[in-house]
DNA sequence: GAAATATTTCGTAATATTGCGAAATATTTA
DNA sequence: TAAATATTTCGCAATATTACGAAATATTTC
């Protein structure tokens, strides 16, 4: 018997909504879908926010699984993560579907 | 000029994604999406939470635009609403093909 | 080893979210 | 009008989010 209170997939759609759900942070992950990767310190310039707040919000999107950040001295290179990209795709797609 | 931090469409795919960023407020489109319509009343059998509770995401819900109620006395009928859903996903899924 | 560069962590504050039960509201029915 | 039914609002508490600047960390370069 499940003790659990939602699904798993319920669970995942509302994890990556979550990390959707800041308008920085879609316009972060605009700024990385649009080119093959970034560094982090390039991307600041163009954000509304100080280093501090943008290094936070790449952590709960690194938390999220929609990037990955590869150590690049001195510098962070930032991408996509293609596979839970797609997933996250996949699933919200999904769920919007349900409505007939 | 603008002074705007963000563009009208992130900040609607921000709003979008944040009324789907808790897996019970997933539980109750996808019960709203898997029929018709549904009174509040009936939902609540469904769902892990108090009433009090789940009348707070239901008017997050409607705030966001996602569903609508129609007072049907005594009860409440909530339904997705069509026009916002549709944009919901034109836009969600229009942001996950961005990235090339 | 010291300086320069890039990023994160810490400390703090303001505000938002989530949750509950009790009370309030509104409507229909007896 | 009183009782029954359905839902929301209120008051409260616990926790999470967002944001900043200062300090800490880590690496390379001088």
């Amino acid at each position: 018997m499940s003790n659990k209170k939602y699904t798993e997939e319920q669970e995942k759609i509302a994890r990556y909504a979550k990390a959707l759900s800041h308008p920085v942070r879609i316009q972060i992950l605009e700024i990385l879908a649009g080119q093959s990767c970034c560094y982090s310190g390039d991307i600041v310039d163009d954000l509304p926010i100080a280093r501090s707040t943008l290094s936070q919000h790449l952590s709960e999107l690194r938390d999220s699984g929609l990037i990955q950040g590869e150590f690049n001295p001195p510098k962070i290179k930032y991408c996509i993560r293609m596979e839970n990209w797609e997933e996250a795709k996949l699933l919200i797609g999904g769920f919007f579907e349900k409505k007939k």
